[in-house]
DNA sequence: TGTACATCAGTGAACGCGCGTTCACTGATGTAC
DNA sequence: TGTACATCAGTGAACGCGCGTTCACTGATGTAC
């Protein structure tokens, strides 16, 4: 009781009264909303937390709103997975670049710290990146690649550079990017689903391990 | 019009008329439940799947009878979690059993390999097993170890089984035993993302280089 | 300069749906006396 | 042997909820003449 502003449905509590996008600007909304659904899915922790309603919720419009963007939910969810793997891939490359150029190693081994960080802290991206079922956009059909495909050809990338410097690799290096790959996108899931292996210490040395057993 | 029988809303089209179980044997209902749970999740391929409504359609019961067995919604996805698991274990002994006793690498290879034969023929469960958000019983709370991580000391122990037999490991066999799950589970989450590595030999050879990586 | 109109960003209310859960119940089978 | 009652397996109907989606709309800003 007393005068007190009644909430508005379908909007967060705490969100700000939003001020439309200026005349031909209206495609800004797109990057909020994708930007929502990347926190939602940090937040929640899992695909299941991407609704339309719930995204509206979080960036201030109305649900209907989300329908000027993305034709229907299934869109909204591919077109976060792939502003998600383009977070990631950059991520990646910027370790790369910290990295001195001519330690190919080191440089393999910020790649995948970099992956590693990433999934830890971001359980929800992660399990939204690789569980893998995402709704195919009826005109692509089967492409070629999936987004995971890119990232491991990136790390088969920075194996061959190992290879032009001289380090011996003990399998090629595309089976050696898969390898690599796959076990740290495993190690991660452990790390998510067993408490006890709760440390990140532990990921970072088990990728490191496992380089090392795949040099020499 | 004609004669038809009317179908009763909320069971399944082709479910035959469950007759129902004798006297003192209601526990029964909880194996079909469990079973058809498990089957959806096969089936659809995600825990989203796993619906108090849809597992009663598959069993042909009403949505109310699945609370003499379980608690809640939560009851029931830990029962089926715990249930799978225990196939998957199962099934890993018995391809264990299934090998000559001395050769203890190959025994170490058939486990991985049922492992991988677990997860590839059924992708939902694999998704229920490993993406390892299950909803925690109040009265357990934080018990020592998840399923997987069972799952991960059974391989240590053949890995074990390896070093007594004169086997020599690159690293120790604890260490051996998360690398080499924990990538399988990664080569196989990549096979059901990536369309283009849909083929299970690469899986098991994948497998293979992975352990002779380890030994020596 | 005014004015009619097109375009834009975004809304509010409603729809039908499947979901988890509850509750009083039904009808068969066992048991006490 | 009968009979009242307890126990069992399972049901039917209803509830409130959040979801995806649709549709006619609002009000501001640009543009043609």
């Amino acid at each position: 009781m007393g005068g007190g502003v009644a909430a508005r449905p379908d909007q967060a509590q705490g969100a700000v009264q939003r001020t439309r996008n200026p005349w031909g600007h209206g495609e800004r909304l797109r990057l909020e909303i994708l930007n929502a659904a990347c926190q939602l899915v940090a937040e929640l922790g899992c695909e299941d937390a991407l609704t339309i309603r719930g995204v509206a919720r979080a960036v201030g419009i109305a649900p209907a709103s989300i329908y000027q963007h993305f034709e229907d939910k299934a869109a909204l969810v591919r077109g976060t997975i792939e502003y998600d793997y383009a977070r990631l891939s950059a991520a990646m490359l910027a370790a790369d670049e910290n990295t001195a150029a001519e330690d190919v190693v080191e440089r393999v081994r910020a790649q995948l710290h970099a992956y590693c960080q990433f999934a830890i802290d971001n359980p929800g991206h992660y399990r939204l990146l690789l569980t893998g079922r995402y709704p195919t956009a009826p005109e692509e059909g089967l492409r070629p690649y999936s987004p995971l495909a890119r990232i491991v050809e990136q790390g088969e990338a920075a194996f061959e550079r190992c290879e032009r410097a001289g380090v011996r690799l003990r399998v090629s290096p595309h089976r050696a990017a898969v390898i690599v790959f796959v076990a740290a996108h495993g190690r991660v899931a452990l790390y998510h689903a067993h408490p006890a292996a709760k440390s990140s210490d532990d990921v970072a040395s088990f990728v490191d391990e496992l380089i090392s057993v795949l040099l020499d």
